[in-house]
DNA sequence: CTTTCCTGTTACCATACGTTAAGGCCATTT
DNA sequence: AAATGGCCTTAACGTATGGTAACAGGAAAG
C-alpha cells in the first residue's frame, strides 16, 4: 500500500530508499467510512492527504444549500483544503468520503520537518503543484469557454475511471450545472450517436 | 524597477543581495507595445515572464473565433502559458500586450539553472505556485457556484485596480461571458442600487 | 418482507445568458 | 474636418440551463 507513495515520488523525484524511509515517518494513517468527514466548513484543514484507497469529494455549500464539487480525490492523488491548509484560517470547504477510503495524512508541521529532513522533496512539492495548477487552469478554461454537454464530454475522456465508481448527480456539481441537466445532456447524446 | 522583482521574491524568502544579484543574472528583459503577441498558438512558450510595469492577457480562441480570458497580469504578476512551458509542447493559447509592458524573462533553462544557483528559490516558487493555485481553485469554485452577476462583483472586490485598467469586453470574457450579458448585468445593477 | 433512502429520469415552465443587429460616443488616423 | 475603428449600450428574440415536481428502480435499513 505505501509502494504507493513510494512511486507516486518516485515519478518525479529520485529518491533512495533511506530518503524515503525518512519521508515516510512523518506520515500517519487514517481510515474513513463511506460519508465519512475529513474536514468540515469552519474546522481548519490541518493535513494534506495521499489517498492510498478509495474516494473522496471537496466541495463547498452555498447559501441555498446546494454542494458543489471542487474536486475529486482517487488513488494516488491528494486532498485537501489547501488555502485553510497554508493560511490556517477556518475553512468555506468540506471534505468527506465518497467510498470507504484510506489516506496517507501529513500535517503541516510534519511536512515542514520533512522538507527540513529531506530538501528533495521540495522539489516534489514544487512539481506536485504546477501539475496540479495546469490541471485546475485547464479547468478554468473549459469552464469559461465551453458548453455543459462539452464539459460532460471531457470529463468522460479525461476521467473515465471515475465516471464508473461517482454518481451521476456528483459528477452534475463538478461540471456546475444540476443533475437534471446532466440527465438531460446524457439523453440527447444518446439520441444523437 | 529591478527592486520590485527583489521585493516581490522577499515576500516569501528571505533572500541576500549577494543571492539576489546571482538570480538576477538569470532573467533577461522584454518590451512589449500594445497588442503585441509573446506568445501564439502553435508556438512553444520556453520562458515565464514576470511583468515590472503594464498588462497582459493570457487567452485561447475557440473554433468559433471566440476568445476566452485565462489569465490577467499586471505589475507584479507572473504570466506564461505553465503546460507548454513545462512539457515543452507546442501552446493552445495567446497572449499579449494590453498596454506597452515591461517583462522581466526567465526561460527553462535559466529556471532551472538559477534553482541550482540558488536552492532558496526552490522554495520561493513551491510558494508561488502554491499561492496561484488557491487563486485558480477559487475561480473554479465561483465558475461552478456563482452568477455572472456574482461573479462580477467578485470580480470589482477582488482587481479593483483592473476594473479601471481593462476593457469591459476583456473583462466580460475572462468571466466566461459576452460583452452584451455584461452590459444587461451593469445596467441592473445600476438600477437596483 | 416491507419500508425508506438514494439515484436517475422525465416533463413543464421560468430565467439567465447568447445571438444578432443597430446606434452612439470617443479617440485616432487621414 | 471627415473618416475609421474600438468600445459600450440597447433591444428583440433564441436557446441552454435552472427550478419544481413527480415517478421508478434498486440498494440499504428496519
Amino acid at each position: 500500500m505505501v509502494d504507493l507513495l513510494r512511486s507516486h515520488i518516485q515519478k518525479r523525484v529520485n529518491i533512495s530508499d533511506e530518503e524515503f524511509a525518512r519521508c515516510r515517518t512523518f506520515f500517519s494513517h487514517k481510515k474513513l467510512r463511506k460519508k465519512q468527514y475529513w474536514l468540515q466548513e469552519g474546522d481548519v484543514c490541518r493535513s494534506i492527504g495521499f489517498v492510498l484507497k478509495g474516494c473522496l469529494r471537496n466541495y463547498t455549500v452555498d447559501a441555498k444549500g446546494e454542494e458543489h464539487i471542487i474536486q475529486f480525490a482517487i488513488e494516488d492523488w491528494w486532498v485537501s483544503d489547501i488555502y485553510s491548509f497554508l493560511s490556517g484560517t477556518p475553512s468555506k470547504e468540506f471534505i468527506d468520503a465518497l467510498e470507504d477510503s484510506d489516506l496517507l495524512v501529513l500535517d503541516r508541521s510534519s511536512r515542514d520537518a520533512m522538507l527540513d529532513a529531506v530538501p528533495k522533496m521540495e522539489r516534489f512539492f514544487r512539481l506536485l503543484l504546477e501539475a496540479n495548477l495546469v490541471a485546475t487552469r485547464r479547468r478554468v478554461a473549459s469552464l469559461i469557454s465551453d458548453s455543459a454537454e462539452q464539459r460532460y464530454l471531457d470529463f468522460l475522456k479525461s476521467y473515465p475511471n471515475l465516471v464508473e465508481r461517482v454518481p451521476l448527480n456528483q459528477i452534475a456539481s463538478f461540471l456546475g450545472i444540476t443533475p437534471q441537466s446532466l440527465s438531460r445532456i446524457r439523453k440527447e447524446l444518446s439520441e444523437k450517436r
